[in-house]
RNA sequence: GGUGACGUGGCCGAGUGGCUAGGCUGCGGUCUGCAAAACCGCCUACGGAGGUUCGACUCCUCUCGUCACCUCCA
């Protein structure tokens, strides 16, 4: 199936054409593992996952998909630092290697954020590459070099920087984000006098190594200039290293289309003659309770602080999902809530579907539903509208009334269609009370053989004992239930 | 100040020049000893003011409001 996308690049939806016929190439910038991911960082990973699941099953390609972790920044630095106040128990002890204190700190960072997006249902086997930046230093010199001899960048006091007037006379600055460089807010130079940067608008490439921070040795020109890699390089390196340019699809949050990946490209283009990516994809931010997410204003969460809530993670997902991708997402508790039920529907659905005990004489088109949904998944990731398709045919095919044939086929749609969104069980529905003591369960009983002997008094009875000990009994039309009270 | 996005019914969230998604909640009903569940039905909105048009929520202008980016925040 043709698939379409909106590019960054030109603002529009397009055709989407990788470079081999078959396979996709595709870079998501990653998690910065200073801390425990956010909710908000996770729209940005969902949105990839569900990118790279729409190909997989949509579009039949195969795909190969990286994304960095950044494990060398201020904030990565800052919080390895020796005495830092970030520095948890369960880290060990510090020693004084800056950089091994870095790594134990960006590793425990990093196993924290693969479980987390594994419990919102990233398979980590999709993952072609997850690389460090700090496993690519050597390669992200190289460019640096590349950059330098092709004369757009300049050494100053032990750094070296991007020389983007220069680069301006070269090729466009400004694809991503239209820059009035007439009108840098004045704000923007608080950094100036920082670094000796010619210009304002450049940018740095290699830092200059500060007093009790890791660095590395860096041979250039004859000089040695140990520090560290700027922000926007280990992308351009580990991208060419581990996919080549050009690649199909670049994604990202909206904050980083400037400056990170405006600079990105510019740097590629400056160093390897080519330009990164052919597409990049940016999600809109998520808000949480109408808000931008931030820790003044009380409404921060991290994945973590949700489970605890006893939220389930594929809830969270499955709330990601019924936003578009482009649009701003309003993360409420009710909301979510609201998304639980939902999905609950589709659930049950799956399971009347496999239920061949009950089945009736009428036909239903899958394939027409089939089509109806990955069309909207083709056509720029459009959730909202493939989930709306689902709902009305739920709606109007009762699945206790289809044949057997009918049931098959739509079950067999629901598990493709759930290799993209990863949210239902084809599991037999599980036995509640199998779970439940036997103590519990033998009252339970009784109160219905109570009630079938319309001795309503006794079962009432009973029902309240039982629900006085968390238990609540829930009668269908020929039988019940036993839940715990939440 | 510059750049861009957005304002849709109680909430969330699609969309299109006329046929007016979907979910959740709520209400009414069927069922039920009651409750719950399930099922059926109902609730017709597009920030404001002009304009274009036979007709605009959809196009144009203005206006109000919200937000993001321009600061190594996804």
């Amino acid at each position: 199936m043709e698939i379409s996308f909106y590019n960054s690049l030109s603002k529009k939806v397009e055709k989407f054409s990788p470079v081999l016929t078959d396979e996709v190439k595709m870079y998501s910038c990653g998690p910065t593992v200073y801390n425990y991911a956010h909710i908000g960082n996770m729209r940005a990973f969902l949105f990839a996952d569900l990118l790279q699941r729409v190909l997989r099953t949509v579009g039949k390609y195969e795909v190969k998909w990286v994304m960095n972790i950044t494990d060398i920044d201020d904030k990565t630095i800052r919080d390895s630092r020796i005495g830092s106040d970030a520095w948890l128990s369960e880290m060990g002890s510090q020693t004084e290697s800056e950089l091994d204190n870095l790594k134990v700190l960006t590793e425990f960072y990093q196993d924290a954020f693969l479980d987390d997006i594994s419990k919102l249902g990233i398979n980590l086997e999709h993952f072609f590459a997850l690389p460090a930046a700090t496993d690519f230093i050597e390669e992200m010199q190289d460019l640096i070099r590349k950059i330098i001899d092709n004369g757009f960048a300049y050494i100053s006091g032990g750094s070296v920087y991007f020389d983007v007037s220069k680069w301006r006379t070269a090729d466009t600055y400004g694809k991503l984000f239209k820059i009035d460089f007439d009108n840098f807010k004045s704000g923007v130079r608080i950094d100036a006098d920082e670094y000796e940067r010619e210009n304002v608008s450049d940018f740095v490439l290699w830092k200059e190594k500060k007093e009790n921070e890791p660095f590395w040795d860096f041979e250039i020109n004859g000089l040695n200039l140990p520090g560290r890699p700027g922000w926007h390089i280990e992308c351009s390196a580990m991208e060419y290293e581990l996919l080549g340019l050009p690649f199909d699809i670049h994604t990202g949050g909206v904050d980083l289309k400037f400056p990170h990946h405006e600079d990105e490209i510019a740097q590629s283009k400056a160093g390897y003659g080519c330009e990164p990516t052919n597409y990049w994809l940016h999600n809109d931010f998520l808000e949480v309770e109408g808000e931008k997410m931030s820790k003044s204003a009380g409404n921060f969460f991290t994945v973590r602080d949700l489970l605890d809530k006893g939220i389930d993670p594929i809830d969270i997902r499955f709330a990601m999902l019924s936003a578009h991708y482009r649009t701003k997402l309003n993360f409420t508790f009710a909301g979510v809530d609201a998304q639980k039920k939902a999905r609950r529907r589709i659930q049950e659905y799956i399971w009347q579907l496999a239920d061949n005990n009950k089945f009736g004489e009428l036909t239903a088109n899958a394939e027409k539903l089939r089509e109806d949904t990955f069309n909207e998944l083709a056509n720029d990731l459009h959730t909202p509208k493939a989930l709306a398709h689902i709902f009305s045919f739920i709606n109007n095919n009762d699945a206790e009334k289809l044949n057997l044939q009918s049931k098959s086929e739509l079950l067999s749609f629901f598990e493709q269609l759930n290799s993209i969104f990863e949210a239902f069980s084809f599991e037999p529905k599980p036995d509640a009370t199998s779970q439940i003591p036997d103590s519990i369960v033998n009252l339970a009983q009784e109160r219905w053989d109570a009630k079938r002997s319309k001795d309503f008094a006794k079962a009432d009875e009973i029902r309240k004992k039982l629900e006085s000990e968390g238990w609540i009994i829930k009668d269908a039309r020929d039988g019940y239930e036993i839940f715990t009270k939440e």
